[in-house]
Formats: structure tokens, C-alpha cells, sequence
RNA sequence: GUGAGUGUAGCUCAGCUGGUUAGAGUGCCUGACUGUGGCUCAGGAUGUCGAGGGUUCGAACCCCUUCACUCACCCCA
């Protein structure tokens, strides 16, 4: 084999497609009824749209991203997330003049450099919701509502939602002191990974999963204790809408986001039924990030469902294989060219039909319209054109009807079906 | 970037402590059935044994290198 496809990357052949589809266009469904939009973006941007607002020293910027300089010695990247090229699109077309809240959804391919996996890959899709413009908790508890739904009308289920609040710009750099204190001297005890988060990203420490660090960080303070009064009262509130909604979640105060933008509510979606990457979909508000692209102070909350992640959980039956509703077998070559003729007729009015092109025995034909699916078969010979009748074969129940050689004729019997 | 596992027919996989001509199942093609499918039976086609090197009288099998895939770590949807 001469070429093959890039690690990390995928085909995805039409089996498969009718599974994607049923996901796009539930998901779609639901979004519009939310008043959600779609809107569609690059998918690469100019380099510092990514390592201002995901954070220069995230994994993400440091080592993921599929970034390349252009003819015009531009620095480009591959968008390796969704959230952060929305921002730019909603600052760039002034979309915050619309009247609040603006909603829009996105489904699109993101590309991360990183060693491939069970259920992750270098091109990944994801589908994706951004809401502007109100930083009420109520938005919030909607918007996970949403997910839920659309995860429910997916069929997914054995769902855990979690959430937590990781404070803003005033008390989470208190609550990371107040960690790092507690697990100063307790520093010997964790893993060399840990050794190293403490001082890069201590809230990493958080959701190890190593055994002597699980053990270490046994009583550390939990986040949401050190929330000041606003976020606080977020986070109780957006609680308090949850319930109502009757949105089951747990609270996970070790959940952590791996991008910087992120304030306030953070959430995330895991199913028992995946391999190590068990994350569904996730997603948080971020307050800051429109004045840092240079727009007004504008919040906003979203979340990404990863398309790869969720396929796997669906149920294999939605594999499709459909056949076409008639497959015409000719046997001679005037029978074939007027098959052509009446294949023509029939696709005009919107019909799936097909000629077999292969002048074979009869037998070999339709052991063929057996093998792709073919609904209805007719047999086109010598007897048939002399006649102007043919018999058109119900290839499920076996029965034939003689019918008059004629594009509505057959389409009469063909729309009973 | 780190670690482990796997590469043999289109697909799933056998192939003993190295032994001569590399197999099975499934799928594919054809026929039995002169113009009627699925079942059955018979026949047929398809392999640089991932690649390169080495050891040996002899390598799919042992050794080295390399590539690819898979899973896990890191990190993340």
C-alpha cells in the first residue's frame, strides 16, 4: 500500500455516516429550539488566538498544537478547540450588539497533536454551544439542561454530570494558595508528575490518580469553601436551577478545566462505558475572555460534546445499510440502454434505482440486488421489451406483479411500497 | 515525550521446541439451476508472512534495526 491515512486521523465511510448524521441532526434539532444558531468558522486562525486565551504554558499551546508558518510567514494554526476562535468571530462581527443572550452552535473538526488513543484522535469532532451576554446562574443550569437533553435524545446512557465552581480572578489565586499550603510538606508523598504540577498547575494535583497521591491530598480544601461572595452565590444558585430542571449531578470540587479561560461554573460529562478517556463532553463559563480580545466585558458559557466520544455508547443499529428501491437487471444490450431510460424517469421523480451494469446471467444479477439491498428488482429481456410488460419482484415477500413497461406504471407500484 | 502489546488472504485468526508446497473460517467470483436471489453442494481467485538486515543447511517462527497499528501514562472532547 502506497498511502496511508495520518496517524491520529480517521475515514469515515458511509456505515458510519448514518450514525454521525442521526447525532447532527438531533443535536441540531434541540439546539433551535433553544434558540441556538449555527455558525460556522475556520478551522485555522492566526496563532495567538490560541496561546493568549487557552494559556501559553497549557499542554495545548505547549506541545499540541498543529501550528505552521504560511507564504506570508503568518503563524497559523489548527484550531485545537472551539471556543476560542467563536470569541474572536463574536468580537470581529460586533455580534454583541444583538440583544443578549446571543446563542450559537458549531460542529466542526479540531486538530490536537497528541499520541492517538482509544476513543481520541488528532482530528476530533466536536459539537459545540456558546452562550453570550448573561451571566445569570439560570443561563448556566439551561445550558447544561440542553446537554442533557441532547445526550438523552442521542440514547446515551450511564451519564455522570459533574460540576464545581472554580472561582474567578479574586479568589481562585486564595484557593491556590491555601492548597499549595496544605500540600507543602506532604510533597515527598506525591508522584514526580505531581512534584511538577504543584508548581505549574497545583489544581492538577486534584484528580491524580495515583494511589499515594489520592492518599496525600485526603483532606485538602475543597474549592467551592474558598469562593468569594459572587461566586458563591453562582454556584448555590446555579445548584438550586439544576434541581428544579431536574438535571441529576453530582459535585466534583477536584474537577478541573484544562484551559485558562475558565471562571466561575465548570462542568463536565463521563460515561462508565468508554475507555480512559471517558469524557463526553465539557464545558464552563468564561467571563473574561471577550474583553481580552479586545471586545466590552461580556460573559459567557459553553461546552463541546466530542463527536468520537459518544459514537462508541450508540447503538450499533443505527448502522444503516440501505438498499435502492428498485434495481433494474437488463439482459441484452438494447434492454440495457432502455434501462437507463426508465432509470432516468424514475430518479426524476426522487427515486433511489439502479441499473446493473454487468451482463450476466440472471441469476448472478439478482443474486446481486440480494447483496446490495435492492427492494424491488425487474428483469429486462428480449420477452419484456417485445412486450412492454414487465414483472417487478418484491425482493422481500418474493411476490411479482406484471405491470405496463412505463416510468408510472412502476412508479405507482414503487410508492406502495 | 514515556511504557507495554500486536503486525500472516478483503475481514477474523491458526501456524508446535526453526523443517521442505503457508492454512482455516468468513467474504468474493463461477457453476449445479438454458430467464429468477437468500439455503445447500462443487469449483476458483487473492499473500513481497509489515519492511530491512543478521544467525542457520534451512526463518512466518530466533536476534538487531525500522515502520505501522493498538492500549495506557501525560493531557484532554
Amino acid at each position: 500500500m502506497k498511502y496511508r491515512k495520518l496517524k491520529g486521523v480517521q475515514d469515515i465511510l458511509p456505515p458510519d455516516i448514518s450514525v454521525w448524521q442521526f447525532i447532527e441532526e438531533k443535536a441540531g434539532n434541540i439546539f433551535r429550539s433553544y434558540g441556538y444558531r449555527e455558525i460556522r468558522l475556520p478551522i485555522m486562525e492566526s496563532t495567538d488566538v490560541f496561546t493568549r486565551s487557552i494559556g501559553e504554558t497549557s499542554d495545548i499551546v505547549e506541545k499540541e498544537m498543529y501550528t505552521f508558518q504560511d507564504k506570508g510567514n503568518r503563524s497559523i494554526t489548527l484550531r485545537p478547540e472551539g471556543t476560542a476562535p467563536f470569541v474572536r468571530a463574536y468580537v470581529e462581527n460586533h455580534l454583541y450588539n444583538e440583544p443578549a443572550p446571543q446563542k450559537y452552535y458549531y460542529m466542526g473538526p479540531m486538530f490536537r497533536y497528541e499520541r492517538p488513543q482509544a476513543n481520541r484522535y488528532r482530528q476530533f469532532y466536536q459539537i459545540g454551544a456558546e452562550a453570550m451576554g448573561i451571566d445569570d446562574p439560570k443561563l448556566d443550569a439551561e445550558i447544561i439542561s440542553m446537554l442533557s437533553s441532547i445526550l438523552e435524545a442521542i440514547g446515551l446512557k450511564e451519564l455522570n454530570f459533574e460540576i464545581t465552581s472554580i472561582g474567578c480572578k479574586e479568589c481562585r489565586p486564595d484557593y491556590i494558595k491555601a492548597l499549595k499550603d496544605f500540600l507543602e510538606d506532604k510533597l515527598i508523598d506525591l508522584c514526580s508528575d505531581c512534584g511538577r504540577r504543584f508548581k505549574t498547575n497545583p489544581l492538577r494535583v486534584l484528580d491524580c490518580k495515583v494511589p499515594g497521591c489520592v492518599k496525600a491530598r485526603k483532606g485538602s480544601p475543597p474549592m467551592v469553601d474558598y469562593l468569594c461572595k459572587d461566586c458563591g452565590d453562582h454556584f448555590e444558585q446555579l445548584n438550586n436551577n439544576l434541581k428544579k430542571l431536574n438535571v441529576q449531578h453530582t459535585i466534583n470540587p477536584s474537577l478541573v478545566r484544562g484551559l485558562d479561560y475558565y471562571t466561575k461554573t465548570a462542568f463536565e460529562v463521563s460515561s462508565e462505558n468508554l475507555g480512559s478517556q471517558s469524557a463526553v463532553a465539557a464545558g464552563g463559563r468564561y467571563d473574561g475572555m471577550v474583553k481580552e480580545f479586545g471586545g466590552p466585558a461580556t460573559p459567557g458559557i459553553g461546552f463541546a460534546i466530542g463527536m468520537e466520544r459518544i459514537i462508541p455508547l450508540i447503538n450499533d443499529s443505527l448502522k444503516t445499510t440501505d438498499g435502492p428501491e428498485l434495481l433494474i437487471c437488463p439482459l441484452g444490450e438494447e434492454a440495457a440502454e432502455e434501462s437507463l431510460i426508465i432509470a432516468e424517469q424514475l430518479r426524476a421523480k426522487g427515486h433511489w434505482v439502479e441499473v446493473n451494469y454487468d451482463n450476466t446471467s440472471i441469476r448472478s444479477q439478482l443474486r446481486k440486488a440480494n447483496r446490495i439491498g435492492a427492494k424491488n428488482v425487474i428483469v429486462l429481456g428480449d420477452d419484456e421489451l417485445e412486450n412492454r410488460k414487465v414483472a417487478l419482484k418484491n425482493m422481500t415477500d418474493k411476490t411479482e406483479q406484471i405491470v405496463a413497461l412505463a416510468s408510472d406504471e412502476l412508479l405507482k407500484i414503487l410508492k406502495t411500497d
